[in-house]
DNA sequence: CATGAATGAGACTTCATTCAT
DNA sequence: CATGAATGAAGTCTCATTCAT
C-alpha cells in the first residue's frame, strides 16, 4: 500500500480521534470518518486495510508520540530528581491537554479492535523511564519495587488524579501539579 | 402462572459480566446474552428495557457491592491507618480476584451506553473514605490535597499497579500487597 | 371450544374495538387487548384460537349486528319511501355514532388477517334491502341497476360523506342527515 | 461513483404499490420490497429514511397525481355537465383501472404509519373540484349542501359502487359507467 | 380454567466492505 | 485513484403463541 497522499492518513487518523471523544469508539462508523476527514469513504480503504487498522494504527502512533515527548526534557547529565520531575510534567499536562488522544487510547485498551503487537507495543516506551527508575533505586532513592509495577502505578495515579479533576470541572492549577508530584514522589520514594 | 424469577436477572448480569471479559463491551449481543445466561433471547426483554438497561443496572449493582465491601472491615474505633489499611486491603484484593467486576466496570466508564445516574452514582461510595481522609488530614499524616483527587489519585495507582501485575502474568503474592500499600501511604502522607 | 364465562369474549371484543380506534389494527398486540379486557393474556386463548380468530369473529359479529340493526324500523307494510328512510337513518345514525365499529370494519375490510367466511358474509346482510330495491324499481321510482351496485353506491355515499363531516369537525345536524337522505333518494330515483 | 438512481425511488414505489395489493399494508415488510423492487434490502435505506417514509411518500405522490389527472379534461371554457362529466370519467376509470393505486390509498387511510401532513394534504386536491361545483350551485343545478360533504359523498358513492362491481367479478362497461354517472348527477342535483 | 412469564422467529435498521462510475 | 451508492449479514427489539404454576 503506497498511497499518494500521505496527508489523508492524517486527516482520517484526526477525524477519528475527534470523533471518539465526541462519540464514543462504539460510536465510531466508515462513514463517519470519511465525512469528518473530508474523504470519500470508499477512499479510506485505499489507506487502511480496515477499521480495524485505522485504530490499530493510530493507536500505537499516538503511543510511539507520546514514549517520544514525555522524554523530550530528559537530560541523562541532570540528576534522577531533575529527570522524574521532567518526564512528569509533560506526561500530567499531556494527559490534561490531548485528553482526546488519551481518551482514545483508554477506549482501545480494553476494546476488542486492538491487535496483538498493538498491544505488546505497550512496554517500548518504557525503556528509559525504565533505566531512570534503576537510577533512582542504585541512589537509594526510589523503594524497591518491579518497574513495571512502579510505573503502572504512577501512570494509573495521575490519570485518576486527573479523572476526578475533570470531573470536578476545577480549572488545573500549579497547585494541582504540585500536588499530584508530591503525591507521585513520595509514593516512590524509599 | 409463573411467578417472574428474581433469579434471570442474576442470570443475566453473570452472562453479561463473564461475556464482557471475554469479548469485550462491543462484542456483546443480547443473543450471546440469551444464550448464556441459558434464556431466551426474548425473556431478557422481560426484566430489562434494553441492552442499555442490562449495563446500566449491572454498573450500578457492582458499583453499590464494592462501596460496601470496600468498608466491610472498617471499625470507626480503630486508628487511621488500621483502617486505611482495612479499605485497602480489600479494594486490591477485589480488584485482583474479581477482574470481571472491575474490567466491566472500566470498560463502561468510557461506554456510550453508561447513563447519566450510573456516572453520578460514583460519589456515594465515598462517603466514609472521605470521613477517613479528613481523619487523617486532622492528624496531620494525610497531605491537604482534596480528597477526591486523593481517592482517585490512589485507586488509579492500584488498578494501574495491577493492570501490570496481571500483565506480567506473576502471581500475587503479599510482597505485592505490602509494596503497593507502601506505595499508598507513602503518597498520601505528609 | 365451550368456555365458561360467555362474558369474557364480550370484554375482550370490547377491548379490541376501542384500541382498533385507538392504535390501528397494525398496533393490535395480544398482550394489549388482555390488558384492556383485564383478562390474562393466556386466558384469550381459551375463547380464540388467535388474534386472527378474534378479529375474524368480531368482524363477523358486528356485521350480523349491523345488518339487523338496520331493519329495526323496517315495516313490510309500509311504502318503499317510508322504509328506505327508516333503514338509511339508522345506517346513518350508526355511521356516525358507532364510529369505533365502522373504523374497525373498514381497517378490517384490506387487511390480512380477514378470512374468507368473513369476506362472503357481506352478502347475507344485504337480503331486505335487496328486495326493498326490487320493490322500488317495481313502482318504478328506482333506477334499474343491479341491487349489489346500488347498496354499495349508497353505503359508500353515506361514509364519504360522513368520513368529510367528521373532518370538519362539525356537530350533526338534523340539516346534515335530511342533505345526505336527498343525495341518495334523488341518486336512486329513476 | 456511482450517481444517485432516481429510478430506484420508483422501482421501490411500484414494488410496494404491488405487494400492498398483493398482501395488505399488514404484510408489507422491508425485505419483501428490496426482493420485489430487486434492490438491496439496505439501499432502501439510502433513499428512505424508514419504512414509514416509503409508505407516506408514496401516499403523497399518488395523491398528488390523482389530484393533477383528475382534471386533465377539465377545460373552464366548457359547461357544468361537460366538467363534471370529464371529471367523473376519470376517476371512476382511475378507480377502476389503477385499482392497486387506490387500494393502497385506502390501506393507508387508517393506518398508524400516516404521518400528519400526509394527512392534511387531502384537501389540495380538491380546489377545482369545488369551483366547479359552486358555479352548479350558481347556476341552480346543484344542491345547496357543503363542497366538502358533496365531494366526500361522490368519491364514497363510486368508490363503493365500483368495490361492488370487483366483487361481482363482471366486466366493466360502458353501462357501467352510465349508471354510476346517472347516479351521481341526480344526487347532486337540484 | 386463569395467568403472564417464556420463547424464538422475524421485523426494522445499521454499517463494514465492495464495486460501478 | 476517488467516490459514495449498493449490499446483506448481523444487531436490537417485538409479539403471537405456548407452558409452567
Amino acid at each position: 500500500m503506497k498511497p499518494r497522499d500521505p496527508q489523508k492518513i492524517d486527516r482520517i487518523h484526526q477525524a477519528t480521534l475527534s470523533l471518539v471523544l465526541e462519540i464514543g469508539l462504539a460510536g465510531l462508523t466508515m462513514s463517519k470518518i470519511g465525512k469528518a476527514a473530508k474523504v470519500g469513504m470508499g477512499t479510506i480503504y485505499t489507506y487502511f486495510a480496515s477499521k480495524e487498522e485505522i485504530i490499530n494504527s493510530l493507536y500505537q502512533s499516538l503511543k510511539r508520540k507520546h514514549a517520544e515527548e514525555i522524554y523530550v526534557n530528559f537530560d541523562e547529565t541532570q540528576s534522577f530528581l531533575a529527570n522524574f520531575r521532567a518526564i512528569f510534567d509533560i506526561f500530567f499536562q499531556n494527559c490534561y491537554h490531548q485528553a482526546a488522544e488519551y481518551f482514545f487510547l483508554e477506549q482501545c485498551r480494553a476494546s476488542p479492535f486492538l491487535s496483538l503487537d498493538s498491544i505488546v507495543l505497550e512496554e517500548a516506551a518504557f525503556a528509559r523511564m525504565n533505566a531512570l527508575l534503576d537510577e533512582g533505586k542504585a541512589e537509594k532513592v526510589v523503594k524497591n519495587i518491579d518497574n513495571t509495577l512502579l510505573i503502572g502505578y504512577l501512570m494509573g495515579g495521575v490519570q485518576g488524579f486527573l479523572t476526578q479533576l475533570r470531573r470536578t470541572d476545577a480549572e488545573l492549577t500549579q497547585a494541582h501539579i504540585d500536588a499530584a508530584l508530591a503525591l507521585c514522589l513520595d509514593a516512590i520514594k524509599r
